[in-house]
DNA sequence: ATTGTGGCCTGCCCGC
DNA sequence: TGCGGGCAGGCCACAA
């Protein structure tokens, strides 16, 4: 599910849309639809338009349309939403399943019954355009808390995680007694860093997610930022968010793969934490 | 303004 | 087998 790692999957998997035109617009769920945009808006603002590029700017995909002329799409996947292209899900689903070997000894039909999210269910396409050239994307989102919207501000959205300098991340947690791991996945400050990749990149940096933000070092800022980028890089080249070297680790009763410490599991800035003791200060 | 909390919506998994 | 509770990778409105 949608991290930045995810979403990057999806943008790869959106760019074979590129040079396709719009048919049709199915937008059943309104509810799904967001900022005002109703069905027949949708209908109205995308239908015969090109589809020219495809972007990604944190956790949101953004498509454009018509060299500028037409509106930018907005997608957001909330925690379960996912992109299908064509009839296929983004390879991360191949690769998170490949990872696991007790799911590779079992059998096709039985992944796809016990992993029913996965499984293609129209019931739980939320919107999709249908192209004049044949073929067709979908947003997929059992729990409906991601949306689509048009023209999304992204002015409202930090710099993107992915390529957050030093001098981004010191703007972003300075000052603050947040936690630092809050104001991390606070998506105004730094752009794409969500709870898994966050409890990752502060596990591989060796910084307490509890810790006032303000409470960093320069030095201490300068190496988060390297390891929120790296971080990012490796979960990505990996395949997805749950592909990190604490990942395994993420569960009641694990211990460091580090250092063999026993994992604390708290909830830190409203989300559930996994951190070390030892060498997370 | 910043920070913390609750809620949104749905599905899955575990324990009884 | 059925049922209730707790959990989930995001985000937004709200209160202090």
């Amino acid at each position: 599910m949608p991290e930045l790692a995810e979403v990057e999957r999806y943008r790869q998997l959106a760019e074979t849309l590129i040079g396709r035109t719009v048919q049709s617009v199915v937008a059943r769920d309104a509810w799904f639809l967001k900022r005002g945009l109703t069905p027949r808006a949708a209908r109205t603002a995308l239908t015969g338009r090109r589809l020219d590029a495809v972007r990604r700017v944190g956790k949101l995909l953004v498509i454009e349309t018509d060299d500028g002329a037409g509106p930018n799409l907005g997608l957001r996947f909330g925690m379960s939403g996912r992109l299908v292209v064509d009839g296929r899900a983004s390879i991360d689903d191949l690769v998170y399943e490949a990872a696991s070997e007790s799911e590779r000894r079992r059998s096709r039909a039985e992944r796809e019954t016990s992993r029913a999210s996965n499984r293609p269910v129209t019931a739980w396409d939320r919107f999709a355009l249908r192209f004049e050239e044949g073929g067709d994307v979908r947003l997929r989102d059992p729990r409906r808390l991601g949306g689509v919207e048009l023209d999304p501000d992204e002015t409202a959205l930090g710099p993107d995680a992915l390529h957050a300098t030093t001098a981004d991340v010191r703007r972003a947690i300075e000052g603050s007694r947040a936690p630092l791991k809050a104001r991390l996945m606070d998506q105004r400050r730094v752009a794409g860093i969500g709870n898994l990749a966050a409890d990752e990149l502060l596990w591989r940096a060796g910084l307490d997610p509890a810790r006032p933000a303000r409470s960093l070092t320069p030095d201490e800022s300068r190496r988060l930022a390297h390891h929120i980028r790296r971080t990012l890089a490796d979960l990505i080249s990996r395949g997805g968010s749950h592909m990190g070297d604490l990942m395994p680790a993420r569960e009641a009763g694990a211990v460091c793969p580090k250092d063999g410490t026993p994992l604390v599991r708290r909830t830190v800035g409203g989300r559930t934490t996994f951190s070390c003791p030892t060498h997370q200060r």
